[in-house]
DNA sequence: ATTATCTATAGATCTATAGATAATGC
DNA sequence: ATTATCTATAGATCTATAGATAATGC
């Protein structure tokens, strides 16, 4: 959550660390009561008080119940592009970048399960200007796949690619991470996170290479 | 909807046929609602008022609001399964019969975005058990191109595919058919759906022959 | 008589705010 | 004095039911 997202919701507080460190209280309490209860059975009440401050407070800080899932969701796309972000840095040295990079980018969204689904089932609850801004971060997060595909390519691998095979891949990258998420009540029966990393990377190197 | 599931919905009405078409007005109206505005913010009035029947009628007919949820799942998944029994039959004479079956699921998936987005968006609002139910109708429809990878397999194609590879094939052509419906807010700018398939059998097939 | 349907409302929420109180800084 | 926080509640829902009415079948 960068300070230009959080200062398009308007406050009268006029300490703008104290609106910070608010805020990024009420969202630490709100992410959890979201994940286990959702957005709608989890009242503004309860919010405040999971966050530790009064309901009359919560409103200082944002306008309506829909601008705390916005904080909610801004904070999650965040925590998940850093996390990729440093993944990439990690992998970016290796033998099969490719394969290191699909590794990473699963073992991030194995352990942002919960944050993840979250997104994907309360999107549509956020009021529409920020859901504009929930897809966009979507996209951002896909064309660090895109950039890692093309600058793969210039270094004369994966010759079978064109811009659109690249830009579908790094589509299917990102769908198959959260498909480990919404389908793990199958797979974690069957398969470790590693088995389905091994298979998965099979699958879409066999398009590239 | 089999006349199996609806049954587990206990009803004090005597008339069983009279109970198959009041839900089936119920759930016809609801799941209208529900892709517009959500289940949570869908009123169980404007359910009986779309339905055309009172509010108190419509407690007849289910014990709680989210029973019209699980109808609506249902309708959904067997919809679905509908579309998709119809449309393998279609293909199972074809010459590259994975890549029909692909193009037949995927154009299902085009048509019935809206509520396949529905049930993403609303599993979790379901009563545990139903919830399960749903868990299961998903596996079912994943089954069926296990059966169509092992039919291939069988007649020496695909020698490449283990049991473990045809089920994550399975999954992939599942997810990748819904991943036109959640990211067509960007697709639809740049691919058609048959601009969609080409990209993904070309991906899918990459892996299997 | 029995079955199905309707109207009217009890009862239980829940969001957002108004106005009172406490804390901070000059 | 100014800024931040709290308590108490107005006002607006919404689900689910009770009890009255209408329709059906013997």
């Amino acid at each position: 959550m960068t300070d230009k997202d959080q200062a398009k919701i308007p406050t009268q507080i006029k300490d703008q660390d104290l609106v910070q460190r608010r805020r990024s209280q009420i969202t630490d309490a709100a992410v959890g009561l979201f994940i286990k209860k959702g957005f709608h059975k989890t009242t503004t009440r309860q919010i405040a008080q999971a966050a530790g401050i009064a309901i009359g407070s919560l409103y200082e800080y944002v306008a309506c119940k829909e601008d705390v899932l916005y904080l909610v969701c801004e904070s999650i796309h965040s925590e998940v592009q850093k996390g990729l972000v440093d993944a990439l840095e990690r992998a970016s040295g290796g033998r099969s970048v490719l394969a290191e990079v699909i590794r990473e980018y699963f073992l991030v969204c194995d352990w942002m399960s919960d944050f993840i689904l979250l997104m994907y089932q309360e999107t549509k609850s956020l009021l529409p200007p920020w859901q504009k801004k929930v897809l966009e971060n979507e996209l951002r997060i896909t064309g660090l796949f895109s950039d890692v595909l093309t600058r793969i390519r210039s270094y004369g691998d994966l010759p079978r690619l064109d811009e659109n095979s690249i830009e579908i891949t790094a589509h299917n990258i990102c769908v198959l991470g959260h498909m480990w998420i919404f389908r793990r009540w199958f797979f974690k029966r069957h398969y470790s996170i590693e088995d389905y990393i091994d298979l998965q990377t099979k699958f879409i190197l066999g398009m590239c290479e």
